[in-house]
RNA sequence: CGCGGGGUAGAGCAGCUCGGUUAGCUCGUCGGGCUCAUAACCCGGAGGUCAGGAGGUUCAAAUCCCCUCCCCGCAA
C-alpha cells in the first residue's frame, strides 16, 4: 500500500521511524516548512524532515497545502492512504478525499475526550488515571472523525509529559500498524464518535504554566508533570523565574503550617513549600538563566530558607 | 544581525559597579572528635591556570577594554 506521511514534531518522528522500521515506509513525507527557531532565529528543520532526509525519503514542505505545485506532486504520488500524525495544519478537503482509503490519524487521547492541540498535557493536568491513542479516519472537523481503534495506557502519579509522550508515540505507531493491516484486508470498521461526550484540550498558554500555590499540592503536582520537560511550570523567586521540574506531594499531616507559597523547609532533601492544601516537596528546579539542577544545589547557591516566598505571577 | 543572563575548587554561588595583603560562602570529599548510634553536631585538611587569547591598559587585573569559544532564559 502506497502511503504518504504527514507530521512535524518529535512525536511524529518517533511514529515515522517505527513505521519505516516495520516495513511501512511512506513514499513521501509532508512536513512544516523550515522556520526560524531558537536563539539567533536560525532556520531549523522539523524532526520529521530530519529523519526523512536521513532515510532518503522524499520530503515536501508546502507553505500552504493549497499550493498548486504541492497539489500536483501529491496527486502524482497517488497514495492509497495518507497517515497524519501531528502535522499542525487543517487538511483541505481535496487532501482528505485524494487517497482511496482517505486520511487516517493517530490522536493522543481516548476520543472523543481531549480533542485538540494538547491532549497529553491536559489529561495529566486533570489527574486522569488513563489515556491512550485513537486511530481515526479524518473528516473536516478537528479530531471528529470516525474511529477505528483505541489503545489505552494507565497514568500514574509519577508520569510526566515526557514519559506519556514517549509511550503514546509508541502506541500510535502500534495502532497505525494494526490499522493498516485491517484496512488492507478489508476488515476495518469505523465507528462514529459520541459527540455529546466530546471535550477539548486547549493548547497550553502562558497562564497554564504559572504555579498558583493556593491550589492543592496534588493539583500542582499534576500541573508540573504535565509540563515537564517542556515548557515547565514556573513560579518566581526573588524576582527571577523559577521553573519547578520535579516535585512530590508531601504525604501525611504537615509538620508546619504556612501561607501558600511559603517555604517551610529547605535542605539537602529539597524545598518544602506550603500550598493551598498540603505541601509540595520540590526536588529539582530550573532557575532563569541557569541549568536545571537539584533543589539541594539551588538551596546552596540561592540561600533559600524557611519563610521565603515563592510567588506565582506572570511577569517579564 | 531578534532581546537578555552567564562561564570563579567535584556541585551550587559571592566577589567584578569604585582594580591592590593568604580569592570567600554553602554542600560534597578526606582525616579526627562527640555519640549506643547517625544522613546530626564539633575540629581540621586537601582541592582554584578566576572559560581561552606568551591580547590591551596599569606599578598591580577575577575585577577595566578588545577578540574567540561554550552554556542558558525570553521572544518567535
Amino acid at each position: 500500500m502506497r502511503s504518504v506521511f504527514m507530521g512535524t514534531p518529535e512525536f511524529s518522528q518517533i511514529v515515522l521511524r517505527a513505521l519505516c522500521e516495520r516495513g511501512r515506509a511512506p513514499v513521501a513525507v509532508v512536513t512544516r516548512a523550515d522556520k526560524p527557531a531558537g536563539r539567533g532565529n536560525t532556520l531549523s528543520a522539523s524532526p520529521v524532515k530530519k529523519y526523512a532526509v536521513s532515510r532518503g525519503i522524499e520530503t515536501l514542505q508546502p507553505e500552504k497545502l493549497s499550493d498548486p505545485v504541492f497539489t500536483e506532486r501529491l496527486c502524482a504520488l497517488s497514495p492509497d492512504i495518507i497517515i497524519v500524525v501531528a502535522y499542525g495544519k487543517i487538511l483541505p478537503d481535496y487532501v482528505l478525499k485524494l487517497p482511496k482509503y482517505g486520511c487516517i490519524n493517530a490522536h493522543a487521547s481516548i476520543l472523543p475526550e481531549y480533542r485538540g492541540a494538547a491532549p497529553m498535557q491536559r489529561a495529566i493536568m486533570d489527574g486522569k488515571r488513563e489515556t491512550g491513542v485513537t486511530i481515526m479516519k479524518m473528516d473536516k472537523g478537528v479530531d471528529t472523525g470516525d474511529t477505528l481503534l483505541t489503545l489505552k495506557t494507565p497514568l500514574s502519579d509519577t508520569d510526566t509529559l515526557e514519559s506519556v509522550h514517549d509511550r503514546l508515540a509508541e502506541l500510535s505507531a502500534e495502532g497505525l500498524l494494526q490499522a493498516l493491516e485491517l484496512i488492507e484486508c478489508g476488515r476495518a470498521v469505523f465507528v462514529s464518535q459520541d459527540h455529546e461526550k466530546a471535550s477539548y484540550a486547549e493548547k497550553i498558554r502562558r497562564e497554564d504554566e504559572v504555579i498558583d500555590f493556593r491550589r492543592s499540592a496534588s493539583e500542582l503536582s499534576c500541573q508540573i508533570r504535565a509540563l515537564t520537560p517542556y515548557p515547565f511550570a514556573f513560579c518566581s523567586f526573588n524576582g527571577r523565574s523559577l521553573k519547578i521540574t520535579k516535585a512530590t506531594v508531601l504525604e501525611g499531616p504537615p509538620e508546619k503550617e504556612g501561607i501558600p507559597g511559603e517555604v517551610l523547609a529547605a535542605g539537602k532533601n529539597g524545598i518544602i513549600v506550603a500550598c493551598g492544601s498540603g505541601a509540595l516537596l520540590i526536588t529539582e528546579v530550573f532557575p532563569e538563566n541557569k541549568r536545571r539542577m537539584s533543589a539541594a544545589d539551588f538551596v546552596n547557591g540561592a540561600r533559600i530558607k524557611p519563610g521565603d516566598k515563592l510567588v506565582g505571577v506572570i511577569g517579564t
